[in-house]
DNA sequence: CTAGTTGCAAAGAGTTTGCATGGCG
DNA sequence: CGCCATGCAAACTCTTTGCAACTAG
């Protein structure tokens, strides 16, 4: 289980990687690379793989029962929350600072203690919340 | 479409109205309630207007791919978010106020806005907090 | 009586898995 | 060369839907 390189797990990583900001389903991966390049279970075990190394983040995007992931920073991304806007589907990374803030806030007032990485907050992000009202 | 009042939804309710601080699958409401009492199909139905009206929260149970859905007092629960314990999978209700300035504090912060219904703050609840570290 | 509801079984959608083949190290 | 990964198709799981029978109002 020592990972091997190979040509589909790299087109898949850089794929992920150069569109960090959105997130994908597995269907959507597999055509936005190219059903030549990957099967879709091939897609399927590597973001299993991935999400378990932190590579990934699995995102439940409101409205679709299928499974949405993105690009993480696994280290980096460990210490804040996600903010998910239902609008555009993109993913902001919240700073460090305002999560513990918001999660202390939290734990005083309830005694919950908030997950940072199970958590996703939905809602409208700034430039959508400026385009239109619905 | 002016709702019946059936046998089968009656319970289904009454169920969920019992046990208003846990949350179930479709199969799990079917089985508690009993196969021979309310087919999964029915359960999903009501499940489905239900949801429409307000009467239950569907709650996306981290770790699992099925849906799962909590009693709701619609009116009651449009204010403020949620707290889902991952350990007991009890779900708690956040005071309005501590929502609201959450929501203010996140706004302030980025300008995203969070949206009260389909947010869901997943983490471990006092009690579980308690009894054991994992 | 009429329209919403139910159960069942079949159809769908998304995801997982078995197996033979292929490619990384 | 050995072992992991891939592709394909079949299997699975969860959910939705068509339809005839049923029932609340």
């Amino acid at each position: 289980m020592t990972n091997y390189n190979t040509k589909q797990r790299r087109t898949l990583l850089d794929h992920l990687a150069e569109h960090a900001d959105e997130s994908f389903s597995a269907r959507g991966l597999a055509e936005a690379i190219g059903d030549k390049d990957i099967s879709v279970s091939a897609v399927y075990r590597n973001l299993a793989q991935l999400e378990k190394q932190g590579g990934v983040r699995r995102i439940n995007q409101i409205g679709s029962r299928e499974a949405y992931y993105q690009y993480s920073n696994a280290a980096k991304c460990r210490k804040h929350l996600h903010l998910a806007c239902a609008r555009c589907g993109r993913t902001f990374h919240m700073d460090v600072a305002s999560t513990n803030e918001l999660i202390r806030a939290v734990s005083g007032k309830t005694g919950f203690e908030v997950d940072r990485s199970s958590t996703v907050l939905y809602g409208i992000c700034e430039k959508c919340r400026g385009k239109q009202e619905e």
